[in-house]
RNA sequence: GCCUCUGUAGCUCAGUUGGUAGAGCAGGGGACUGAAAAUCCCCGUGUCGUUGGUUCGAUUCCGACCGGAGGCA
């Protein structure tokens, strides 16, 4: 199968990457798919800053509403549903334009194959989580030492899911990491990745993005909601903590700066993520004021 | 006015029975293959409020002064 082109915009939250994917698809005709973990969660609107009815009304979104909120949608799930996206907007003669800032997922859709090892299963992963780190971490060390040299004790989650993967088929991590390293890329990637050399700048427009969910209604919407906290969706940044206050757990002026907070805190580890990407263009966005040649780089990647 | 407590890293605080100090959070860096807005790892020199005194040596003891909190007629 020919490299087909696809454009990524990707990069920390609010950093602007939603405006230059609307500019560049108003004017060019290509369809945007959201690379975001939360905004495939139906009813999840304000808090994960999901595109206005009016952006997409003029301009083709993909991989919104596409979960309901007390699923478990996963990296596959998010995976195998994009690339049928992207394959239907490349049969209307579109280029893709993927834009968000999930770096898991992105690196999954358009790095190498997509991930072949076995679905999760709730009843093995419930009983890995009595053990204690300790434990579980010696058993993976036994079925798959690789995976154990690469992943800490103290990291839970991925030494279950290692040792998950080993129960379920009988194969370790690393062998199954092994089939898809050797994968070309599956698209002709066009990768632009957003920067802010000043970090200031960006935690504060992180700071006044939070205020503005805040004045549209963010509280509401978790009410709304109303679900269990343990829920996947209802970890999102924004939902969980306001969720505290709710609760009573926390005061809302607390629970609005721990939202500011959190939101920095992932900023950072977007930035870290998308570092790797040496083909990417990165770009400064130098305080706002490199948005037009961001804008017409952008442009020239569709001619 | 008097009495008590208090002043240590950007913030909240530990601590040194006198030998110049350490946690959490923030901040920085990193990892990331079916929870990823999750999860995890690494990074802590700061006139220990100021100023005198005691001492070989004080952030630690004593005095004064300047902040802060509380109490007392």
């Amino acid at each position: 199968m020919a490299a087909k082109k696809v454009i990524a915009i990707t990069g920390p939250t609010a950093s602007g990457k939603s405006a230059l994917a609307m500019s560049l698809c108003e004017k060019s005709g290509c369809e945007i798919v959201s690379c975001d973990s939360m905004q495939v969660y139906r009813g999840m609107d304000i808090g994960t800053a999901k595109p206005s009815a009016a952006d997409m009304a003029r301009v083709r979104h993909h991989m919104i509403d596409v979960a309901d909120p007390r699923e478990n949608f996963s990296c596959a799930d998010y995976v195998a549903l994009a690339s049928k996206c992207i394959e239907d907007i490349f049969s209307r003669g579109n280029i893709p334009v993927i834009c968000g800032g999930t770096g898991m997922y992105f690196e999954r859709l358009v790095a190498t194959s997509p991930p072949l090892s076995p679905p999760c299963d709730e009843s093995v992963r419930r009983s890995l989580e009595q053990n204690d780190s300790q434990f579980n971490y010696e058993t993976l060390r036994r079925v798959d030492p690789e995976t154990a040299a690469k992943t800490h004790m103290n990291n839970r989650k991925r030494v279950i899911r290692a040792l998950e993967i080993y129960i379920c088929s009988g194969i370790p991590k690393s062998v199954w990491d092994e089939k898809t390293q050797k994968d070309p890329p599956r698209y002709e990637l066009k990768h632009v990745s957003l920067i802010s050399l000043d970090r200031d700048y960006l935690y504060q427009r992180i700071d006044s993005r939070v205020d503005a969910m805040i004045k549209q209604g963010l509280e509401g919407e978790v009410r709304e909601l109303n679900l269990p906290s343990d829920l996947t969706s209802m970890q999102a940044i924004g939902y969980k903590e306001m969720k505290e206050y709710t609760n009573g757990e926390v005061t809302f002026e607390e629970a609005v700066n721990n939202i500011k907070r959190k939101s920095r805190n992932y900023a950072k580890r977007q930035l870290t993520w998308f570092r790797r990407y040496g083909d990417a263009r990165f770009f400064d966005i130098d305080g706002g004021r490199n948005y037009e040649n961001i804008v017409n780089f952008l442009y020239s990647l569709v001619e």
